[in-house]
DNA sequence: CAGCGTGTTGAGGA
DNA sequence: TTCCTCAACACGCT
């Protein structure tokens, strides 16, 4: 459920096992529809022979920077995971849609059990000016973050305030899981109106943000696989849950019960008694 | 067996 | 135009 720590923890845990320097020998492709802006043939033309250079993420697109100044974007949506494995890998799993074999007896493998991720192509610096990425707003992590831009970009909206929050264009990075984990933390109801929201609220929703994102990097991620070679280690974050998924069980603040709800369709966890 | 869901886009409505 | 809502995407799980 890749949110931008998940997003972060697959780059960390790539450049930790060594992706970086190595060269594409190869690309299989199981599923075209994963490809979207290129044919498989060109999209094997474009990569093989080429090298990663660096891995940086935008809100929570990956941005493979390769050898000629070429990018591979990807985006992992609902279920997208990429592992780095040896080419023999003992146990042959499900879901895997597109292999990029090394030079260095390793594959990186992309899996995807519902097939929503997206793969595009950039030469040079063209992946600049993809709408998909420009239109991106700032993320808690950025130096340039702080409440005040949070409030510029929410405030106006007459939607919920957890809904806002879920906006890449308003504020990038935030998934289902950590909206709820900061609504709760600031002790905002989701379906504040931004507009009623004073300004030492809009601070406590920048710097939980903030604060989150970051605790959750560090415990890589929640419910993600680590990305090491193993997809059974799981990240940890998912045992420092304060309230989603909690739905009956006791406020760890008040003791009331977590409620859930629906806000925009997503399923919404919050305290009915700390979130005003 | 029907319903639900972690993210995003795009069609359509107000 | 601008802002917003909701279905669709494809599949596994409950």
């Amino acid at each position: 459920m890749p949110e931008l720590p998940e997003v972060q923890t697959v780059i960390n845990t790539l450049k930790d096992s060594g992706l970086l320097n190595k060269a594409i020998t190869n690309v299989s492709i199981y599923k075209i529809k994963l490809l979207k802006n290129a044919s498989p043939r060109q999209f094997q033309k474009f990569l093989v022979g080429e090298h990663f250079i660096d891995i940086e993420r935008k809100g929570k697109f990956l941005i493979f920077h390769l050898s000629h100044k070429k990018t591979l974007v990807i985006h992992l949506r609902m279920e997208g995971k990429l592992f780095y494995e040896p080419n023999e890998s003992e146990v042959p799993k499900a879901h895997l849609r597109i292999e990029f074999v090394l030079n260095n007896k390793h594959t990186l493998r992309y899996y995807d059990s519902r097939i929503f991720g997206t793969f595009h192509i950039y030469r040079d610096a063209e992946y600049l000016k993809a709408p998909q990425l420009t239109k991106l707003a700032l993320d808690p992590l950025d130096i340039n973050f702080d409440w005040k831009y949070l409030k510029n970009h929410l405030f106006g909206s007459s939607r919920a305030i957890k809904t806002a929050l879920l906006d890449q264009t308003s504020v990038s990075g935030i998934g289902n899981i950590y909206a709820d984990e900061i609504l709760f933390l600031s002790r905002v109801h989701p379906l504040r109106k931004p507009s009623t929201l004073t300004d030492s609220e809009f601070k406590l929703l920048a710097k939980n943000s903030t604060l989150i994102l970051k605790k959750a990097i560090k415990h890589g991620g929640t419910t993600v696989s680590s990305y090491k070679w193993d997809p059974t280690h799981y990240g940890g974050y998912q045992n420092l849950l304060l309230v989603h998924t909690k739905k009956d069980q006791p406020c760890p603040t008040c003791r009331a019960k977590i409620q859930k709800i629906k806000v925009n369709g997503r399923g919404t966890y919050f305290c009915p008694r700390c979130q005003k």
